[in-house]
DNA sequence: TAAAAATACTCCATAGGTATTTTAT
DNA sequence: ATAAAATACCTATGGAGTATTTTTA
């Protein structure tokens, strides 16, 4: 019979790759793990682990199962925190992921308006790229995350927040520039970008569509806030969404909206289906939604 | 701390509400399931079920844990299935539902090929609407089921086997009757359908699209055999997949072809994204595709 | 040979069983 | 009054700890 002790013990198997740090982690003795992990590897029927001298292997089958046993242990916690499903939403501890290209903007006008209106609230904010807040998010690591949407995660629950216009920034150009920009006139432009992973930086692309603008290998920087600087010393142009607008818009550099349609990206919510987040979600997308104005 | 063993008798309790049929369904004695339910109850923190005389009921958190609780005992059988995975494909037991519309017509020329191609298969057929066979592959009652995609449930993997093309069953009308059948020319006719419930017929209505076609409320029978024996005599006309046109054509009814493009439907597979069935579903679809010649 | 996993054995927590009481209609 | 769930108490399974042996690089 499988037991959630096994499921758990196999876990720290696959993070540690060690079955007495494994132990340590579940804070039980190496006996006493090695003998769930035989007794599971019998249920089962297949070797999970193999013992090795340095450190220990999950077999193909021990990954897959591994992986499985992450989301199960996930769904398991998920029902234990569904008791505060019933009570007040945004109520005790949440763990709030939230991408580098939003963070900065919106945190500092939601956090205190979330402080305010919901007191009994225990935040611990996590910022990092969307790839790993999705994992983390899978894992059981983080209750909710702020990401662009779509995510394309079926075992998640996305909810819109907002739109968020891309601006291009520049050095002013006079009175005679355009006041709306072509995604086409992009092409002659010299495009600084953050770095590889940020999604900003995949949804500017995916902006420009099919151009290939003139884009700086050298360059991709790991915050706008150094493009920005970039731009107003005259490097090249970037795409701005418009919530960075204000903090990082300077007088010299101008911020000149593309024509219509112009592009935007989704903001919104995920959670995992399996935990009891909906209401705290749409409780959250209030105040984001406030936050921005 | 929640144990799979609580879960697995709080589904117990939500199938029979009755704490004795339970128990027994258990193969426990009552005080023992009552007291597990009753440790899950404090480890959630949250009452899950209301004691009353006749029979108890769940609360609304209680229906919405076992809901979760059937989940996570799914993904748990398919893990102890899981080793399967590493075996021959179509081997061991599979329980295989498939919708009516395709089982008369598929079944007699996939079974047989199926036995010789994998003689250590036990196959279990249940044949009911696609409503109800999504239900029972969530909960785990079944492994795979046949039906037209897509079916919307994100927590299944599907594959389509094969497009099946719907094909217009009347009454013979003479050599200068058109040879293929614009949708539009529906709208005059008397349109002969299954009952509610069927994919089939809602499928047939979206062929019709926004035409509202002469529907004879009285009808919707229960097989498609009754529904051609109808249009054989008189009563009007009905959309017949291809698939069936073999079993179901007689020198009574001409089948028609719409004009192009033509209107099909998609026949796939479908399992739990938590099971290890997709080797057994490709395995499958390949016999599926054979036997429709 | 040395680090790490497996085995041996003991203890105790807890699940389950039987008998009984409490509860609700 | 009675069916059904809860409680009391005992038993036994099995998970965990300590000590030790086996394995393997």
């Amino acid at each position: 019979m499988i037991t959630l002790r096994q499921l758990r013990y196999l876990t720290a198997i696959a993070e540690t790759r060690h079955f007495g740090k494994a132990a340590k982690l579940c804070h039980v003795t190496q006996p006493a793990l090695s003998m769930q992990i035989q007794d599971l590897e019998t249920s089962l029927g297949t070797q999970l682990v193999e013992r090795r001298r340095g450190q220990v292997a999950l077999t193909q089958s021990g990954t897959d199962i591994a992986e499985k046993a992450f989301a199960i242990l996930a769904a398991v916690a998920d029902l234990e925190s569904h008791g505060r499903a019933g009570r007040a939403a945004l109520a005790g501890p949440l763990r709030l992921g939230i991408i580098p290209s939003i963070a900065p903007y919106l945190l500092p006008r939601a956090l205190p308006a979330l402080h305010r209106r919901y007191p009994a609230l225990t935040l611990r904010i996590r910022e990092t790229q969307t790839k790993a807040l999705v994992d983390e998010l899978a894992h059981g690591d983080l209750d909710l995350i702020v990401a662009a949407l779509p995510l394309d995660r079926p075992d998640f629950e996305t909810l819109a927040a907002f739109e968020d216009r891309f601006l291009v920034a520049r050095k002013p150009r006079g009175p005679d520039a355009a006041k709306r920009i072509d995604p086409a006139a992009l092409e002659s432009e010299h495009l600084l970008l953050l770095e590889e992973g940020h999604c900003l930086r995949d949804q500017a692309l995916s902006v420009c569509g099919t151009l290939s603008p003139n884009l700086s290998k050298a360059f991709g920087a790991s915050s706008l806030s150094t493009v920005m600087h970039l731009v107003a010393n005259g490097y090249g142009i970037t795409l701005l969404p418009e919530m960075a607008a204000e903090t990082e818009g300077s007088d010299k550099v101008e911020l000149v909206r593309f024509s219509e349609p112009e592009p935007v990206r989704t903001i919104g919510l995920a959670w995992r289906r399996s935990s009891a987040r909906g209401a705290d979600a749409r409780a959250l997308v209030d105040v984001l939604q406030e936050a921005r104005g």
